[in-house]
DNA sequence: CGGCCAATTGAGAATTGTCAAGATAAGTGG
DNA sequence: CCACTTATCTTGACAATTCTCAATTGGCCG
């Protein structure tokens, strides 16, 4: 069987797509980050999540985006039409399972990110995220007790549910009580990643 | 094929499983309500979801449950061994598609409450809450424009992450500025169901 | 070197949380 | 059926985390 799909590669700051565009095609990501946002009528904005090599991208949905996918670095990605990606989920029932298995781990980190937003604090929240996007990092071959931010502050805040100042507020107080190093080119040390990973868990 | 389901039916306040038990089945629930929870260690809670007739329980996850489940009022479930159930969808992959589009309904969900929950101020997240619970009740047969609550205010508190008093203020801001009425036995009217789904919108 | 965007820091305001007291409703037993 | 008991809900006063507005600093690129 052909395969059907077509190599899509943007700079930073471009859209895959936006929030109501119909939009009738799966993405993989081949290199670079993504984010994906929804807006609120006057503005506010919420990142729903971040994406990494490897990662699907409008699975869910009825053939409308319901959410915005922008790029965070110049970024190459594989995309399918939705129905030849049906098709081939029919042929393979093999793939289909592990499509299951992916979207019950989205559901998965969906769910912590909700506990993250409604119970967590500032400090809890970025320290949660630290922690997650270093594992998910050190899963793509990174380094480890060390994380690359490819989005800005901004992002980051629109993420966590606070203001960029919060975040970079909140940023100083983890540098300051040896936590975390800020390092140039948007990288950050884990000092104490152990410490760290218990006050994203809330173990005060 | 035998069905291989058992109907398991308890009591209000009672769990189903507890978050980090093992938990190899799937519920489908037949009458009433659940509501789903985790707990930080030091007890703060977030309900991730409230589930009423017809929704399944237990898909995602890996055989460990990652919420605890409890009956809001008088249960009745039918449950699977999972193993049973993956079977079935081996032998049914119509069913198999059918749970694929289940599951992006969820996210689509888990979106929708990471955005109220990152950016939604307390007014804005109790009127959408209303608002979708009432088009749940009705499409489950319930009246239009009234809501029946078989959570508590805490429950509904630790859902839209905010404390018991601020919902408690919030619907008496509701009630005062005409957009519903408190009914006895938990009932809500949606006296103005546009300006509720506006307000929960972010139409200011 | 200059300009620009991003990040940091500060001061004050606001929404929401905390603690506490009553009021209402629901459940129980006589 | 009523009185009592208890849990839930409401309301108030005050505190705290986070937000808003503003200015400054820092880093990156032409």
């Amino acid at each position: 069987m052909a395969c059907n799909s077509d190599a899509i590669n943007i700079d930073a700051g471009q859209a895959l797509f936006h929030e109501g565009d119909p939009n009738p095609y799966v993405y993989n990501v081949v290199e670079g980050a993504v984010k994906l946002y929804r807006l609120l009528p006057d503005g506010r904005r919420q990142i729903t999540g971040f994406l990494f090599q490897g990662d699907f991208l409008g699975l869910g949905g009825r053939g409308v985006a319901n959410f915005t996918a922008e790029a965070l670095t110049p970024l190459q990605t594989c995309r399918f039409k939705r129905n030849n990606f049906d098709q081939l989920l029919n042929a393979l029932p093999a793939l289909e399972h592990r499509l299951v298995a992916l979207a019950g781990d989205e559901l998965m980190a969906a769910q912590e990110q909700i506990v993250l937003l409604g119970r967590k604090t500032a400090k809890e929240r970025l320290a949660s995220f630290l922690v997650r996007l270093s594992e998910r990092q050190r899963q793509l071959g990174g380094p480890e007790h060390q994380v690359h931010l490819p989005m800005t502050r901004l992002d980051i805040a629109d993420y966590l549910g606070l203001t960029i100042e919060t975040v970079s507020r909140v940023m100083t107080q983890l540098k300051t009580s040896g936590l975390i190093r800020l390092l140039p080119g948007n990288d950050i040390a884990l000092v104490n990643a152990e410490a760290l990973k218990a006050l994203g868990n809330g173990e005060a």
